[in-house]
DNA sequence: TGCGACTCAGGAAACGTTTCCTTAACCTGT
DNA sequence: ACAGGTTAAGGAAACGTTTCCTGAGTCGCA
């Protein structure tokens, strides 16, 4: 920059002045042009954003479940599509719903004085990322809420979600409902849960020991779980499944047990070939991309300058009738 | 700092010192400890890199096709475990196989000081790679290969996989194979294409005009495309889908004839829910973490001082059996 | 005991910017 | 024509670090 200076012979806070668009005599600012492009000249954000006095480093932090599981891909991308735009930038980190990784991530976030701040929040490093928040730093909060003052969540109406599920099996039937819900640590299992739990309740139906089973995890403990349900005494007509992995498990098992035509199945979260099965899953489906897209807004209108309470958004979600969810109960006539 | 340096009662080149663990008196070293904490003193790695000799800024970016794609975010998801425990960030983009957008992340990577870049190069900027190469940024291409000077690459031995994927049809009884393909700008598509050319070639098939289609892009032009083939005057016996997308909607318009039992099919790449069709969908499976894994240690080798000439990688496919692929041809006996 | 070599901490310069402040030139109004 | 005001560019300080260099203190050896 230096050079630059020197070789358009006028002096450093006039270039300063040309990159940033500062209104400059034309005539100056193209002999500045020039030596920047004979130069080679690069400007460097990182030194521009420690002296300017926003601090800003265009530069926004994600911190994800995992980025390769397609939820958290979705999320990040509808995130990258609302603010590249703006010439902002992503640093993305997979958290495994470890606290100890998000805390880390967390941490190397702050460090790098990134502006803001879009968190799949595990739960249990809430104080840090309330520190964190006091001490400037925007964050909002995605797919799971969180108490934090001063932080924005984006979230899935989850207990609505199963409850319109069960209320359909129901009407078509169904009295003998059972559900696989994930780790008990996660809110949105735990909402998932009560949301099963008190639509059955209001349906009068009653949860039958060994019908629920929770603090499930992966694909396999799903399978295994279903397998138990379903070769138990007494089996369901019906089956939800409160998680991605723990609907292909519990599918894997009702087509291996030859259940699948016999038993209606829906599962929480969508999935890329769920319409090509036989017969094809039916599912509460929730909008990752709309997700994304309501925190990018929430964080940017921080980032804009509003600095006021937490806002709330609740999404809703979304029956997707395929035919698995549609079976109706063994004695029941169709329709 | 300069408040830390002046509680401690040091000077300011002792706590760099204490905090980048150069040697130092325990003494100081923890006086220096405790008044970080007691100012809540946190490290700028930004200003440190600006000063630093090496100017590293521990962090490097990724340009994918696009996040939210499962190929890619796998990639992602093992590029970011190799370098994580290393204490490196990863900015993260996605190109949509758009030059110009790939152009604008390169750019915009390259000005933020990355110490190094994984890419999966739409093949339309490589001069403009080339030249940020030059300039002394370690540069691998993943996926798509580059003829790049110092430019390390990982590819999949795509004409193989698709061979092979062709003589396995052949061996059961199959002559008359179809082939659909994705843009032939991508050198993926274009190296699938050659290798089920040159094996048809090989095995003395023929390939005949409108059984095989290229430059299909998404999910809907490969359903159409499967449906003409297929309902054409005599549609061939096995079907091999070069892509993702085209595969699920070949595999749509399948099921959609009731073909899916009759015709052999095998697509490229692998999917979640592949094994739970019916019958289970047979697929050429690369193995994305696998790519992302080698190239992280190509980056990372660079990053430790290698400046020679680009190597370049080549990762088999593995072909996975489940049943689509195994339908013999119509009259041929079962085995 | 005295001198040279060595160790270690502090002060200052530097990294590449932006911003503040000063200075010079120009313009306008009386 | 001169004084006051306005505009625009240049110089220097500052951002938060690291690194170089200097100086002081210590140790060992003659």
């Amino acid at each position: 920059m230096k050079d630059v200076a020197a070789l358009a012979g006028v002096g450093l806070a006039t270039v300063s002045r040309v990159i940033n668009g500062t209104p400059v005599d034309p005539v100056l600012a193209a002999q500045v042009t020039e030596a920047a492009k004979r130069l080679g000249y690069r400007h460097d954000p990182t030194a521009s954003s420690l002296r300017r006095s926003d601090r800003r480093t265009r530069t926004i932090g994600l911190i994800l479940e995992d980025v390769a599981n397609p939820f958290s891909s979705l999320l990040h991308r509808a995130v990258e599509d609302a603010t590249s735009e703006l010439g902002l930038l992503l640093l993305a980190g997979s958290s495994d719903e470890d606290p100890e990784r998000e805390r880390s991530l967390l941490g190397a976030f702050h460090a790098r004085r990134v502006d803001g701040l879009i968190v799949v929040p595990t739960g249990q490093v809430d104080d840090e990322l309330q520190a964190v928040r006091r001490q400037g730093m925007p964050i909002v909060c995605v797919d799971r809420a969180a108490e934090l003052e001063g932080v924005d969540t984006v979230t899935v109406d989850n207990a609505e979600g199963v409850g319109d599920a069960v209320r359909r099996l129901h009407a078509l039937g169904h009295r003998d409902i059972a559900f696989l819900g994930d780790r008990t640590s996660l809110w949105t299992a735990r909402r998932r849960w009560e949301g099963f739990v008190s639509t059955m309740a209001a349906l009068s139906c009653p949860l039958r020991e060994g019908w629920v089973r929770r603090d499930l995890h992966g694909e396999a403990a799903g399978e295994r779980a279903a397998r138990e349900i379903l070769t138990g005494g007494t089996p369901p007509t019906a089956l939800v499944t409160g998680q991605n992995l723990l609907t292909i498990g519990a599918r894997s098992a009702l087509q291996d047990l030859g259940l699948h035509h016999t038993i209606a199945h829906v599962g929480f979260d969508d999935f890329e070939l769920a319409n090509l099965l036989s017969p094809p899953l039916s599912v509460i489906a929730q909008d990752p991309k709309a997700l994304g897209r309501r925190a990018s807004e929430l964080l940017l209108s921080r980032l804009d300058g509003y600095d006021g309470p937490g806002r709330h958004v609740v999404l809703p979600t979304r029956y997707v009738a395929r035919g698995s969810g549609e079976i109706t109960r063994p004695g029941v006539g169709t329709g």
